[in-house]
RNA sequence: GGUCCCAUCGACUAGGGGUUAGGUCGUCACUCUUUCACAGUGAAAACACGGGUUCGAAUCCCGUUGGGACCGCCA
C-alpha cells in the first residue's frame, strides 16, 4: 500500500485530448471517480498532450464539458487547479527533463541517435525473419566519446530507457493479481522524443508520482507497458503506486470497442438522448458489479459510490450491448420526472418541427409516448400523427379497412357526435364512441381499428382517448371528415 | 510470431469445494389490453475441453483449445 500522503488516495483520469470522448475512456474515469469518492479521496484529471502531431482543437474543453455533463467531477485539474499543477503535460516539460538528466546520471538510461527511418527498416527487418519488433538496443553501448561526438555535431537524438536484463519484474494489479515479465523482452523504450517531449511512459510515472497518486487505475491495454514504468520507478527510487488495470469494452464480435463497429463517442449517445443516469448506470454495471447475491442493476451515482470496490471488478472483458443499454434508458425514461422529462425532450420536439412553447402540452404528449422511448431520438418516430395533415395509409390493408362501408358509418356518425361538444376530452370522447356503438352496432376491431387509422395513419400507438384530446376537436373531426 | 491477460446461458453477470447453477437484457409462449407497447406469468438457454487434488470440482492445480491486448520518436 501506498502510505505518501498520510494515507489519502489520489487517482488520476489521464487522457490524451485526440477528439471525442470514448466510451472506453468514461468508464475509466468513472471508475476512477467511482474509486476516488468511495475512498474519500481526490479524483485529478491530467491532459496528456505530449504528441504534439495528435493536438485536436477544442478537445480538452469538449471532454470537461462531458464528463460534467455525466457528473463525473474532479477535484483537481486544467479547470480547478490545484497544488500540484501545471495539469498539462505540455506545460510540465521542465520536470520530464530533470528526470530524465537524472536517469541519464545513473546509467539507467542512454542517448541514441538512429533516425525513424533507420528504426522502421530495422523493424521490417525483423517481422521479414519472423522475429519479435523491438529496438535491437543498438545505442545501448556507444562510448561517452561517440555520444559526445555526435552531440557535437548536432545530431539529433532520443533518450531511451536503460532496460536491466536478465531480470524478472513482478507486480500484484488489483484486478489482475499477480503479473511477472521478464526484461529480456522489454523494449528500451523511448523517453524523451527527439523533440523533447517526454513519451507517455516517462511523463505518465513522473506525474503519478509528483502528483502522489496512489492508485492507476486505466485501461487494460496498459499491462504490458507497466515493467517499463516499474524500471522507471526503481531506477529513480521512487515507491511504485498500486495498479488496477481494468477490461476492456468489446464489440459483439470480442474485439477491443472501436468506432467501426458503431458508436463509440460518448457525445453521440447523449446526443441521441440516452440520459446521463442510464450511461453511468450502464457503463459501471460493463465489468462491474456489487456481487454478494444482489440483484439491484438501478444504481443513482450516490448509490455506485457507496458500492464501488475494485475487488468486484470483472477480469474478463464486457461486450457492449446497445440491446440492454436500450432497455435500460426506456426504464428511466418510463420512471423519470415528467417536468425534468420534457426539459430535456424538448429539443428532440423541435426537431421534429412540434412547436414547444407550450410545455404542458409537451409534457402530455411525452407521457403518451415515453412507454415507446429508447431513447429521446425516438420521439420523432413515435409522434407522427400529431401533424398529420393528410392520411395516406402506407398499405392497401389500411386503405381497405378506411373505405369500408361500416368504417364510413363509424366516421360519420363520431363526427356527429363530436361536433355537438365543446371541446374534446378522454372522457366525453369515450362516451360518444360508445354512443356510436350503440346506434350503428358496430363494436370491436371494426369499430376501434377505423377510427385510430383515421386519427394516427398507424393501426396502433397509446391510447385513443388521449391522443383524441391532444389533437383536438376540430383536428379530429377534420380527420374523419376525410372519409365519408 | 513473441509476451501478457482472459474463459458460467446469444449478451451482462451471481455463485468460488456439496446449489434443482440464481438474476437481468434479448428470444419464445401465455395472461391483461377493443391496437401496439407497458405490466404480469412461464419456457428454452451456460459452467470450453482433458487431466489431476478431493469422499465430492463450475469452484483449487496443470495442460490443451479458444478469445483478446500489447509489441511506435501514439497515448
Amino acid at each position: 500500500m501506498n502510505n505518501n500522503n498520510n494515507g489519502e488516495v489520489r487517482v488520476r483520469f489521464a487522457p490524451s485530448p485526440t477528439g471525442f470522448v470514448h466510451i472506453g475512456s468514461l468508464r475509466t474515469a468513472l471508475f476512477n471517480y467511482l474509486f476516488a469518492k468511495h475512498s474519500g479521496g481526490k479524483n485529478i484529471l491530467r491532459i496528456e498532450d505530449t504528441d504534439q502531431t495528435r493536438k485536436v482543437e477544442g478537445a480538452v474543453e469538449n471532454l470537461i464539458r462531458v464528463m460534467g455533463k455525466l457528473g463525473i467531477e474532479f477535484d483537481e485539474g486544467p479547470v480547478q487547479g490545484g497544488d500540484f499543477g501545471p495539469y498539462y503535460q505540455s506545460q510540465r516539460l521542465d520536470f520530464y527533463k530533470k528526470y530524465c538528466d537524472e536517469l541519464l546520471a545513473k546509467g539507467s538510461a542512454y542517448y541514441a541517435f538512429e533516425t525513424s527511418h533507420e528504426l522502421d527498416e530495422m523493424r521490417k527487418l525483423q517481422q521479414l525473419e519472423g522475429r519479435q519488433t523491438m529496438y535491437d538496443r543498438r545505442a545501448r553501448d556507444l562510448s561517452e566519446d561517440e555520444v559526445q561526438e555526435n552531440l557535437k555535431k548536432g545530431l539529433p537524438y532520443v533518450i531511451r530507457l536503460k532496460v536491466p536484463l536478465n531480470e524478472e519484474i513482478r507486480f500484484n494489479d488489483l484486478i489482475k493479481g499477480t503479473i511477472r515479465i521478464e526484461t529480456n523482452i522489454i523494449d528500451d523504450q523511448i523517453l524523451l522524443k527527439s523533440d523533447g517531449f517526454p513519451t507517455y511512459h516517462l511523463a505518465n510515472v513522473v506525474d503519478d508520482h509528483l502528483m502522489k497518486i496512489t492508485h492507476i487505475i486505466r485501461g487494460e491495454e496498459w499491462v504490458t507497458s507497466v515493467p517499463k514504468h516499474i524500471i522507471i520507478y526503481n531506477a529513480l527510487g521512487w515507491e511504485v503506486p498500486e495498479m488496477a488495470h481494468v477490461p476492456l469494452i468489446l464489440n459483439s464480435d470480442k474485439s477491443k470497442l472501436s468506432k467501426r463497429q458503431g458508436d463509440v463517442a460518448v457525445e453521440d449517445f447523449l446526443q441521441k438522448g440516452y440520459l446521463k443516469e442510464t450511461l453511468t448506470n450502464f457503463i459501471a454495471f460493463l465489468g462491474w458489479n456489487p456481487g454478494e447475491g444482489e440483484e439491484q442493476e438501478f444504481f443513482s451515482m450516490e448509490e455506485l459510490i457507496k458500492k464501488f470496490t475494485l475487488e468486484k471488478v470483472q477480469s474478463s472483458g464486457a461486450v457492449f450491448n446497445v440491446d440492454k443499454l436500450n432497455w435500460m434508458n426506456n426504464e428511466y425514461i418510463k420512471n423519470y420526472d415528467p417536468d425534468k422529462l420534457t426539459e430535456l425532450a424538448l429539443p428532440y420536439f423541435s426537431k421534429a418541427g412540434i412547436e414547444i412553447s407550450n410545455t404542458e402540452r409537451i409534457k402530455k404528449i411525452l407521457s403518451l409516448v415515453r412507454v415507446y422511448l429508447n431513447k429521446l431520438e425516438d420521439i420523432p418516430d413515435n409522434i407522427s400523427f400529431l401533424e398529420r395533415k393528410e392520411i395516406e395509409p402506407d398499405n392497401d390493408n389500411l386503405k381497405e379497412i378506411l373505405n369500408s362501408e361500416s368504417s364510413k358509418k363509424v366516421f360519420e356518425k363520431l363526427s356527429e357526435k363530436i361536433s355537438l361538444l365543446d371541446e374534446l376530452n378522454p372522457e366525453n370522447y369515450k362516451t360518444a364512441v360508445s354512443e356510436v356503438q350503440k346506434d350503428t352496432g358496430l363494436k370491436g376491431k371494426e369499430l376501434f381499428k377505423p377510427i385510430r387509422i383515421a386519427l394516427t395513419g398507424s393501426e396502433n400507438g397509446p391510447e385513443l382517448p388521449l391522443i383524441a384530446e391532444i389533437l383536438g376537436k376540430d383536428k379530429v373531426l377534420d380527420l374523419l371528415k376525410r372519409w365519408f
